[in-house]
DNA sequence: GCAAAAGTGTTAGAACTACACCCATGC
DNA sequence: GCATGGGTGTAGTTCTAACACTTTTGC
């Protein structure tokens, strides 16, 4: 915004990609779609799409991710704009990366399948087209820094889930290993987390109690969210 | 980016707004300029300007902060894109928004008044046009972020200074009083400053030692960046 | 000589890390 | 009965927060 005139500006391509997390017991991961319109081999992407006029940034991104999820009420976001002039050599587009934190149990398979996306550990990200591997980069940045100070979780799991679930979770986040005593404790302290009655045998013999969020005391620890609740633990 | 087609998309355009900061001994200050094209009374707003075609945000933000300060190097750092639909009522714009970090005595007070633009104390910022106080907001909340685990200050403050004043400056940056000797304490491990054996004396009659940052070191800790070394601290 | 700001150490409490064993069950 | 993963407590150390007096010098 400046005191220039408006009509005589340049306008510009804007495009949204989505970095889209989700996590089950085999650990943390990101959906990328293989992007064939250059059929390269291993050509892969993050899932994105062109802001439209009448469209805000954020429906926008919920569009995208809706569109290859098929979830409502997302969790998503917005990590930073990247510019440079010639990032896409087709033609000058700035793009307003985002994240998404999904339960990775609940999206629309067959939506995944039609789009050609798969689910990459954030160990193993293949090389990306453009500079969406500096939107990943950017992602877990972020995503490691908010969990460093709100409880997050609750968009990545299912309803109930066991202790040993959401400390891989932060496992797979900080990409460690956590000490179960000391997580437990910590975890715990927070006070957002209920004990159920129920336990979950498939994984283990002696199984494990599922627990949930308090709702509205996890909501209210998100919106406070300036006190430091994690750091990045220890080994 | 998606599977779309790129030539039927629309194009829109794409603006740049700076939150300047800077500190002296009076305080912490966000510069604004009184925005007179619709002649209202009282209606500041960011700096700010359009993007254009062969121009990378960066660059963009790094043209605006310098037209108005005439300063070169200056420290920039993006905040937050900006993008509802009727954010500008004049047309569709989405906004990148930065914070600039700048010495305060070391501006163009020429190029700044010839801006109308004026410092205003962060306690004191008016009411802004279209999203602006938004983007202030979010500057102050990444500023606080980063201070709390880099060393801040290299880029606030004239080559050498005070204690007192590096102090002054982190109470302003929190919004808080700090105990002196922890202060102190905490500062001083961080092993990024340099102590001179001149004398400030214009601002008390003992006088106070100056101190330079170690340029070496300080880079290092920025770039290290993930270690935290403050927390807000306490009163 | 006194006002005003600079400078300096200690201590009690809190938080963090490291660490090893028993439990419940399916096979 | 044994292998597998679940669950539990403590002690040493480090970090943090609270706190008061002396120093210098311009007036």
């Amino acid at each position: 915004m400046g005191d220039e005139h408006y009509k005589k500006q340049d306008h510009l391509l804007v495009a949204i990609d989505c970095v889209i997390f989700g996590f089950d017991r085999s650990g943390f991961k990101v959906l990328l779609i293989e992007h064939d319109f250059k059929s390269k081999k291993e050509d892969w992407s993050l899932i994105g799409g062109f802001v439209k006029k009448n469209e805000s940034l954020d429906a926008a991104a919920v569009k995208i991710t809706n569109k290859i999820t098929g979830l409502r009420d997302i969790y998503l976001e917005q990590i930073c704009t990247l510019g440079d002039v010639n990032r896409d050599p087709l033609e000058r587009t700035i793009s307003v990366a985002y994240y998404a934190l999904i339960d990775i149990d609940s999206y629309d398979e067959e939506l995944v399948k039609q789009y050609n996306a798969s689910w990459f550990s954030i160990n193993e990200i293949p090389d990306l087209i453009l500079d969406h591997n500096k939107m990943v980069d950017a992602a877990l940045k972020k995503l490691r820094f908010k969990a460093s100070h709100q409880p997050v979780g609750f968009e990545l799991l299912p309803f109930k889930f066991t202790l040993p679930d959401l400390q891989k979770l932060y496992e797979g986040i900080y990409n460690t290993r956590l000490d179960k005593r000391n997580f437990r404790r910590r975890i715990l302290s927070l006070d957002v987390l209920v004990k159920t009655n129920e336990k979950e045998k498939e994984h283990s013999k002696k199984g494990a109690y599922l627990y949930k969020f308090d709702q509205e005391k996890y909501k209210k620890k998100v919106n406070k969210g300036d006190s430091l609740i994690f750091k990045p633990m220890s080994s």
